[in-house]
DNA sequence: AGCTAGGTACGTAATTTAACGTACATTCGT
DNA sequence: ACGAATGTACGTTAAATTACGTACCTAGCT
């Protein structure tokens, strides 16, 4: 299943913006900015555990649609990863910038990402 | 009238993309961009004056709400400006980063606002 | 084959958002 | 003092968002 990513030229600042503009949606992707794939029950665990499935797959439908995150099949589990390098490409900056702000005002949960300088 | 505006410390990234996550406020935020302060009744007819006053009315709302913006009465008509200090102050570097990748995707209305480079 | 784990799809409800018209407040100009 | 300009406030409506429960599908395990 697992609906259309958007090709790099198709993604919308006003997606982007509307998408990280809720604080799960923006923690999850404080989550996936460490880097490599994470499965969708990882990233749910890390999030306090307290929403439904139902809810985060809500979220990472907006995520995909919007282009802020990849979703690839693997085996039973869905993994996660944050399209950086596409963004990078079409908003210089931009994710590093939303990134570091929501780094200095919320700590990622159950990770050690540090905040830049 | 015109509501609080939030204190520097106030102001949530959560609140700040989702205001700039709609393609109109984004554009308003374009516009000020280019400095100083703007009537509200200027700024409206840059998005094409097919809005209405109260329909823009609760854009300054949003955009005051979450810190994007100042608004101030001056004679009987209101003054807008960016909050491009506390912004900068609070979350370096992301204004500009937002800003640039908006101006790369849409040009400003009614203006020559050129692109960082 | 049967069972379980990991997610998605669907339907639903509550809340928020966006947009508008109308009424009102304030201020400038006459 | 009066009238027009400039916005805000309020009430309403339509649509989008957020969140869940339940049902279901697929892959791996026994």
């Amino acid at each position: 299943m697992i609906g259309r990513h958007p090709t790099t030229d198709q993604i919308r600042m006003e997606n982007v913006l509307s998408a990280l503009g809720n604080p799960i949606r923006l923690i999850i992707a404080q989550v996936l900015a460490e880097g490599g794939e994470h499965a969708c029950g990882a990233v749910g665990l890390q999030l306090g555990a307290d929403i439904s499935k139902s809810t985060l797959t809500h979220h990472w439908r907006v995520l995909r649609d919007s282009g802020v995150i990849r979703q690839r099949p693997a085996g039973r589990e869905t993994l996660l990863s944050l399209r950086r390098e596409d963004l990078d490409a079409r908003y210089p900056g931009l994710l590093d910038s939303i990134l570091d702000a929501a780094a200095e005002e919320n700590p990622v949960p159950h990770s050690s990402r540090q905040a830049a300088s």
